[in-house]
RNA sequence: AGGUGCGUAGCUCAGGGGGAGAGCACUUCCUUGACGCGGAAGGGGUCAGCGGUUCAAUUCCGCUCGCACCUACCA
């Protein structure tokens, strides 16, 4: 049976893509089991686990392929690589769009479904949008460990959420407040601020008049406040006014005097105009905020119209005399600034919710109960005009909060939650508790930024540090509870008691039962309003509870588990447990350790995969992955989880999750708009693979990746219908954000495949045929390979034994090689793949395989040996080089190359390592031996005057099959140069005879060009009339040169103070041209003459 | 409002104190035996604008304009 295999014409990648993964599977090279490696010798990728709410797309593919690349690169570098892949929750993402789903195609609500109802048809739409989402990145080559993958609600990842929440229960860290949050009418829960967005809309600006309640003579009969939201007066519990108004406009007048002087022109007179606005209120409106003042101090009381509901005048740094009327309504349960006033007046002023869950307003709101909060607004604007307390209504744009979920105004809402406390504790926090490596950091927030700016945890490219720090410094509370059905259940079991039941319950022996547990249930007795807990670890009821005007104390006990035997005592006792979900950021901040079983990975039970404790006298695999090695992902996540993973690291391990964090563009649409699953503009990566190849479409992810700017990917769908191409981004949507109207034919089409009656159009983006190009390309230089790869060589070779081009491929070969490899050293994919690119297509296939060619036409030469010998090294780097980026094309070329050549290497210069799979071949190294600058130089003059050459023959019109005569003219000195390197031209320039002369005369018809100091006679081919145009034109390209230089060099500054090396550069240029400008006037004589 | 990034060829983007680059598109030529998803050659840019530093600025520094994202806020 012959070796030699054949190849298609073209890369039809298709036919192979499905077999060569299944090869991979098979083989057992994507799974990572702990073995001797040494830490330094371990490459761990966690993915950032994708949400079941939707198919990937190409934002995905970015960040999964950017993460293959690394983890197929330390593959072949000999790492025990790991690379756990894994799918999100997403509790309020998935949620929505499951309860969308059911209004849509049912026509119900979750209410109408039940909690357990609708948990059980989101894990259904979970298990369909997992095996997806798995078949997608598989389509897309991703190396994962699928024996490991986890979900962040299975039991390894469960048990490991529970023993967080545990621990930091424990250690006080989750505490439950009253706060105000960002509350979703719609959805009923509250979001966190990263899912907020802003939207300018119109609205208005009214002034209010709140009358003064009995004033003395001499004293305004009303306050004046203004509010872009009226319906908010209902809860208005205190009118503020600062408490020094001319101190506090002085300030500001000052600080602008401060700019005026710094800056100029039209800033300065629109400054000076503001700073005469101030003066004017000082003027106008000063004494009577004076006045308001002190009758706050005097603890002076307004009415609040509409309720009739007596309340205080207050002092309060927020309310600006600069701003507004000066004085401000204080709305403490509605409004984020009015909260902060009331925590420092909490003693004088009320906080009144005036909300339902749903958007309308309670029993707090008197005659205005039951109305949808807009339908208020304008019944309280014409309840106000009607008493003539309405003075002012302007127009003003307002930027509002909405909710990226269900797309509704947020509402700011005061609800019971639990949280987390970021900043610092006067004790500290425990790290890393029972490991190594604990320590004590002055809280969560700071621990994670020690880590950064100790360089323990470092951002690629590093600016994004600051995006980090800058989000962390804040030391924000991390508000954990949702209000959602979906998720984690918080494990929290609560009842509310008086201090004088506290003794007899805490006694009570069921209860007494659960804690006396401590490694299963922790108590906490909690004041209400006190933000006060302390963890009871006795029946004796601590008598030093501090004062609170509150009598009610609640107990929170948390369980570790929902084990039956401590679960129902506590329920027997009148213990309810909390109806809320974890935030789904909280199961994902755990992922880098709960995914390796977490907090024991000995007795982690994997519910079926590669088990997790240590095999063979190995350590488990907890102890052997963690911490990982890189993080991947867009930087928009380094907020909501980058800096999340790193506390939790730290907290639950004492050490950082990842040492490095890989920041990558973001795909864009074609409108410049962030692809996103809830936007519905995402593209299936499967649609491009399909028409394009996953190597293509990796080809051309890599080659845009190059650390700084984000990807715009103009998508064209084919109309299922009618064929008509639709440019995505000017595409009228049809029924959702999924679907589009054909602008042909104007019938409805999907591009995700999520509406069951809509036919999927197919994707094109013009953009992968560049990949698809590099593909055929590289198929075309296997192809030529093979066919002249037989019977190759495995001798000891001798540098001296090669060819001149041999010996300059191989060198090349060598800098690619550094090139590649520091490109993804440094994080730029383009970088990298550009170099093997380069490599390939410009020095491999445009010039050294011509080169070859003659001599391959006589295989039984040594000299055809060593071509082959050359060739088939070449192209066996070239596939590892390339293997990373587009694995599957390289891995079928190299299983076609191994078959047909065994052995490949030169023997003697480079060695010929190999494995069976090019997935676990070994990394290239670059050769010292072969390096050859001084070669490098002297091959790209034989490429100059080769193009040369081609030049005169192109715009000569000679043909291609027509040989030339050429003499080159060197300077005397270079003679040595072309000696033995002339076949270089010969060949690649079609001439036939050539001749190196320093002092040949120039015959009538040659053409002459002129390559640094080496002029170039091409003879017969062209008439002294058209010569003549073409040098005079030529000479006055190279005067130009000449002034430039001439005018450089004349500058005596420049002579003098630029580098030497600059100035000498600059005189050789000069030289050169004036060289060439001695040739050209020589010639010139010549033909007049 | 503040922060970050970006304005370089028709398009998508590299680069970076000392002669402006790539891919695609475009023009001309070549269906020679790896590849027309190819080869050869070519045209095309006041490097957003204005100032400054420098012998030298597309590159560094200010400011202006435009775009994107992030953060905060205007009662």
């Amino acid at each position: 049976m012959s070796k030699k295999f054949s190849l298609s014409k073209s890369y039809e990648p298709t036919e192979s893509e499905a077999p060569i993964y299944r090869m991979w599977l098979d083989s057992g090279v994507f799974h990572a089991t702990p073995d001797e490696r040494p830490p330094e010798r371990r490459y761990v990728i966690m993915m950032p686990l994708p949400n079941v709410t939707g198919a990937l797309h190409m934002g995905h593919a970015m960040d999964n392929s950017m993460q293959d690349v690394l983890i197929r690169w330390h593959r072949m570098l000999g790492d025990n690589t790991l690379w756990m892949p894994g799918t999100d929750h997403a509790g309020i993402a998935t949620q929505a769009v499951v309860e969308k789903r059911l209004k849509e195609l049912e026509g119900i609500t979750r209410h109408d479904v039940g909690r357990e109802g609708l948990v059980e048809r989101i894990w259904a739409w979970k298990d369909q949008y997992q095996a997806r989402i798995i078949s997608q990145l598989q389509r897309v080559g991703c190396s994962c460990d699928w024996e490991r993958q986890r979900f962040t609600m299975d039991r390894v990842c469960s048990r490991a959420v529970r023993h967080t929440f545990f621990r930091m229960f424990e250690d006080g860290l989750i505490f439950r407040g009253q706060r105000l949050v960002n509350w979703d009418p719609y959805l009923r829960t509250s979001i966190s601020d990263d899912e907020v967005y802003h939207e300018t809309v119109q609205g208005f600006f009214w002034t209010l008049r709140y009358p003064v309640m009995d004033p003395l003579p001499g004293e305004p009969e009303y306050v004046e406040v203004a509010t872009t939201r009226p319906e908010t007066m209902l809860g208005d519990t205190a009118v503020a006014v600062h408490p020094d108004p001319a101190k506090a406009l002085r300030e500001e007048m000052a600080a602008l005097d401060e700019e005026i002087k710094q800056c100029s022109g039209r800033e300065k007179a629109e400054l000076a105009a503001e700073h005469e606005r101030l003066a004017a209120r000082e003027r106008d409106m000063l004494p009577r905020l004076i006045q308001l003042r002190d009758m706050a101090r005097a603890g002076r009381q307004v009415c609040l119209p509409l309720l009739d509901r007596p309340m205080p005048l207050i002092c309060d740094d927020w309310a600006k005399p600069a701003l507004g009327t000066g004085c401000v309504k204080i709305t403490p349960a509605h409004d984020y600034n009015d909260y902060d006033v009331w925590t420092r007046h909490c003693e004088e002023i009320d906080i009144i919710n005036i909300l339902n869950e749903d958007g309308t307003l309670n029993e707090n709101a008197g005659p205005y109960a039951g109305l949808d909060r807009y339908v208020a607004r304008d019944k309280v604007v014409d309840d106000l005009k009607a008493q003539g307390l309405l003075t002012a209504v302007e127009d003003r744009q307002i930027e509002i909060g909405h909710s990226d979920r269900s797309k509704t105004p947020i509402e700011p809402y005061l609800s019971d939650q639990w949280f987390i406390r970021m900043g610092d504790s006067p004790a500290g926090v425990r790290m890393g508790e029972g490991t190594a490596q604990a320590f004590t950091a002055p809280g969560l927030v700071q621990a994670a930024m020690d880590a950064v700016n100790e360089g323990r945890v470092t951002f690629h490219p590093e600016r994004f540090v600051k995006t980090y720090l800058d989000w962390l410094s804040e030391k924000r509370d991390w508000p954990i509870s949702r209000q959602l059905w979906w998720g984690h259940r918080i494990p929290i079991w609560s009842r509310t008691v008086t201090r004088a039941e506290l003794p007899s319950l805490l006694a009570d022996g069921r209860l007494a039962f659960v804690y006396a547990q401590p490694t299963e249930a922790r108590l906490r007795l909690a004041i209400p309003d006190a933000e006060y807990s302390r963890l009871v670890t006795s029946p004796i009821v601590p008598v030093d509870l501090p004062n609170s005007p509150v009598d009610a104390v609640l107990l929170d006990v948390c369980l570790i588990d929902d084990d039956e035997q401590y679960a129902r005592p506590l329920e027997d006792a009148g213990f309810c447990r909390d109806e809320d979900v974890l935030d789904t950021w909280f199961s994902s901040s755990i992922w880098p350790f709960s995914t390796l079983g977490w907090p024991d990975a000995a007795t982690a039970e994997v519910e079926g995969g590669a088990p997790l404790a240590g095999r063979d006298g190995y350590p488990d695999c907890l102890s052997y992955y963690y911490p990982g090695s890189c993080l991947v992902t867009a930087r928009d996540i380094i907020t909501l989880w980058v800096a999340r993973m790193v506390i939790m690291g730290l907290y639950n391990l004492g050490d950082i999750p990842f040492s490095d964090v890989f920041i990558h563009a973001n795909i864009l649409d074609g409108k410049g708009e962030r692809m996103s699953k809830s936007k519905g503009n995402g593209i299936d990566p499967v649609d491009i693979i399909e028409v394009y190849g996953a190597d293509a479409m990796r080809y051309v992810l890599c080659d845009m990746q190059t650390g700084n700017q984000d990807i715009r990917l103009p998508v064209t769908a084919v109309c299922p219908q009618c064929s008509h191409h639709n440019e995505l981004a000017e595409t009228n949507h049809g029924r959702s954000i999924f679907t589009y109207m054909c602008a042909a034919c104007n019938r409805e089409f999907d591009v995700l495949g999520t509406m069951p009656d809509v036919p999927t159009a197919k994707l094109l983006s013009e953009r992968f045929l560049e990949g698809r190009k590099f593909c055929n390309k590289l198929w075309n230089t296997a192809r030529f390979a093979l066919a002249n790869l037989e019977d190759v060589p495995h001798e000891r070779v001798m540098r001296e034994d090669l060819a001149l081009e041999d010996r300059w491929i191989l060198a090349a070969l060598n800098q690619a090689i550094r090139q590649v490899t520091a490109g993804l050293a440094d994080y730029n994919p383009s970088a990298a793949i550009g170099a093997a690119r380069d490599f390939m297509w410009n020095s491999l296939c445009d010039w050294y395989l011509e080169l070859i060619k003659p001599r391959l036409r006589e295989p039984r030469s040594p000299s055809a040996g060593l071509a082959r010998q050359v060739l088939a090294y070449c192209l066996d780097v070239v596939l590892r080089l390339l293997q990373p980026f587009i694995p599957f094309i390289t891995e079928h070329l190299y299983q076609q190359l191994s078959r047909q050549v065994e052995r490949r290497g030169l023997p003697g210069l480079t060695d010929g390592a190999g494995a069976e799979l090019l997935i676990n071949s070994p990394w290239p190294a670059a050769v010292a031996e072969l390096d050859d600058e001084a070669l490098l130089a002297t091959f790209s003059l034989l490429q100059e005057i080769t193009t040369a050459i081609r030049d005169v023959r192109n715009s000569q019109n000679i043909p291609s099959t027509q040989g030339l005569t050429v003499t080159l003219k060197p300077p005397q000195q270079r003679m040595l140069e072309f000696s033995s390197r002339g076949h270089v031209i010969e060949h690649l320039a079609g001439v036939e005879t050539l001749a190196v002369d320093p002092n040949a005369p120039r015959p009538r018809g040659a053409a002459s060009v002129v390559v640094e100091d080496i002029q170039i006679l091409v003879h017969n081919v062209i008439d002294d009339e058209a010569e003549r145009a073409r040098l005079l034109k030529e000479r006055q390209r190279v005067q130009k040169e000449i002034d430039m230089f001439r005018r450089k060099l004349a500058n005596e500054n420049f002579v003098a103070r630029a580098p030497a090396e600059v100035v000498e550069e600059n005189r050789q240029r000069l030289a050169k041209y004036e060289y060439q400008m001695a040739s050209i006037q020589t010639d010139l004589a010549r033909l007049e003459s």
